[in-house]
DNA sequence: CAAATCTGATTAAGCGCTTAATCAGACTAT
DNA sequence: ATAGTCTGATTAAGCGCTTAATCAGATTTG
């Protein structure tokens, strides 16, 4: 197979130097219009690619952006991916993975290790812990409004907020909400947001996962049924995977959402649609982060570059999250267990933990 | 902040040559034992990096593979990228993404621009229709054994030997299949084999998602409670999200799986062990088709490397899966519908429709 | 002891591109 | 007519690294 042509290939093939076909090509310096058009063509004709190492090496810019996120593993990570991918491919920049495996030194590990293969700047989602400051590097962070340092991402407290003021304007009066560990920005934005929208009239509960784990098991139950009989119609989980388990173990207990529970989760998961019932839930704007978390990037690696479209210009902090009701949620009404602390129900339609799930 | 230092650096610092430091890092020159240790200190005294746009240029490798999916929104792609990238970095590589947006145009595009931006390979888990001879640069596809071209995977067939065995085993004899669409190979291969694993006996057939919802609209019922009555007491999906659905589906008409109905996902996906009942499903060992893929790709990009563990030496083109049996199947005694063509249920048990997704 | 061999280093060229500096010629302006 | 401007191109250096070719000196060899 044939050496890729280069740029001397081109000069040679028409008698100019080389210095002129780079011009001619990047549009950069002084050439005739004709000359450039010849230029053009021949280069196409060529089959001419430019060497990236080659500019590269001369630039001191890879046109390569690299993408850590705290762990690869999350669900997210595919609508993240692309998101970025798209918007780093549209500014002409390819991206570049690193992965952290949750760990906050590989994290540190895995930027390093960008950065030396050349990444002109990094796009981070960070594990709860990481020091921004400590990247010798431009940076783009994606995590949520309330931690410092934060570049752009999706307002999880206004999410929160829809979620909440759904479920009140629903008419449900007491709601749990369903959250996995407490040191995370993230979920703590999330469900104050819930809060807030839910407004101070209902009452609130929060469940952690973590901890009932921590004391029954992974995968184990959580308890809703018996919250259900409780007086609690409406669970809020703070992710759509939480939502999903808890849709799963309610109807297990033979209780229908959103006939007699509503269950919402968050993030708009792959399969959030296609459950059922559809899981009402919200959703951030991930190629709008993406976009904005690339051109602040580009701006801190080449200041002078051409003005952002308007749209971008306002670059807010926070992109609002959009409410996606399905059926997985309703009013309050036609509740199993209207009457609260009902404990003497028939042991069929409340099978108890049938099935748990030990592998 | 200062500029990183280079060779030449190093050099001066220890009044060498440059290419004396370069010989005494890389291992290659003869250089004596001692000044390669004072170089060493010297260059981690100085915090040396080599610079990969240099050795790219010249060397003509960037020490990059690029990873092609056909759609990045796939929930697999984190375990795929995870591993990948694992893989790749334990060999010195990069990995750099591009995204086909689920179009094979799009593919083609996205594989060259990686190859501008000089990935030394590919690593194409490829849509349907690909073709793979067009690449003009070493390339590693991960499909499925039954494609042509297929470089490695896992044993879609093998693993659906499993599920199928699994089934019989447990006492099943009528068994549905749960497809999404009939022109992909994996799926194809994947129901050839659990047929193959339930054996002749068994009466079994297959509906496709897609048939279904291009009649019924995007994610309506499937109509599974209907084949439980006609006798059916397990689902086989052909992948986990199929089975969430099949078991949300069910759950909703009254069923309970595993006890009256069974139901078995593919590729052991994320949440697979945290919904009630958790999925059994059937994994592949993503790491080790990671592995001999990147390996094969090296070996394809520099045959003169250091021959590869024994244990890779082998290169199967198939990777065996791993059935992973948890809560979602059973035998299929207690079967709410014991004799078939029980059409007078309790509505109440089996509510109709009530609460299907329209967002 | 001269010739051959080895060792440990240096020189120099080149990878493909960018870009500042330079230059020749043509065109204004005085 | 002569100095000053513009235009369209060229020259040349350099980015950081690798590597073949070279070389000086020390060590072996017949």
């Amino acid at each position: 197979m044939a050496p890729r042509p280069n740029l001397s290939d081109i000069a040679r093939a028409l008698g100019v130097s080389s210095a002129t076909v780079s011009n001619a090509l990047s549009g950069k310096g002084r050439v005739s219009a004709q000359l450039s058009r010849q230029i053009a063509e021949k280069a196409k004709e060529l089959g001419y690619v430019p060497s990236l190492a080659g500019r590269a090496l001369s630039t001191g810019r890879s046109h390569v952006l690299g993408l850590v996120l705290a762990d690869i593993g999350h669900p997210l990570f595919p609508q993240f991916a692309q998101a970025i991918e798209q918007a780093a491919t549209r500014a002409g920049y390819g991206v570049l993975i690193g992965d952290s495996r949750g760990d906050v030194k590989t994290q540190t590990a895995a930027i390093d290790q960008l950065i030396e293969r050349g990444a002109d700047g990094i796009i981070l989602v960070p594990r709860h812990g990481t020091r921004i400051a400590e990247i010798n590097s431009p940076v783009a962070v994606i995590d949520t409004p309330s931690t410092p340092g934060n570049t752009v991402s999706a307002d999880h407290w206004q999410g929160g907020r829809l979620i909440g003021a759904h479920l009140r304007d629903l008419g449900h009066t007491r709601l749990a909400i369903i959250g996995l560990h407490q040191d995370s920005n993230v979920q703590a934005d999330r469900i104050g947001g819930i809060r807030t929208g839910f407004g101070p009239e209902g009452s609130v509960r929060t469940l952690w996962i973590d901890a009932l784990e921590a004391a029954a098991g992974p995968g184990c139950e959580l308890g809703l049924a018996e919250l259900v009989r409780h007086g609690y119609t409406a669970f809020a989980a703070v992710s759509d995977i939480h939502a999903l388990r808890a849709v799963s173990e309610l109807q297990r207990s033979g209780l229908s959402v959103p006939a007699h529970v509503t269950v919402t989760g968050f993030d708009d998961l792959h399969w959030a649609r296609s459950i059922s019932p559809a899981l009402t839930t919200v959703r951030m704007d991930m190629e709008r982060i993406a976009r904005l978390a690339v051109a602040d990037l580009l701006l801190q690696i080449e200041p002078d570059r051409i003005a952002p479209p308007v749209d971008e210009a306002a670059r807010p902090q926070a992109v609002p999250m959009e409410l996606i009701v399905r059926s997985s949620s309703a009013s309050p009404h036609g509740n199993l267990f209207p009457s609260q602390d009902n404990n003497n129900t028939d042991p069929d339609t409340l099978p108890s933990r049938e099935g748990t799930n030990n592998a």
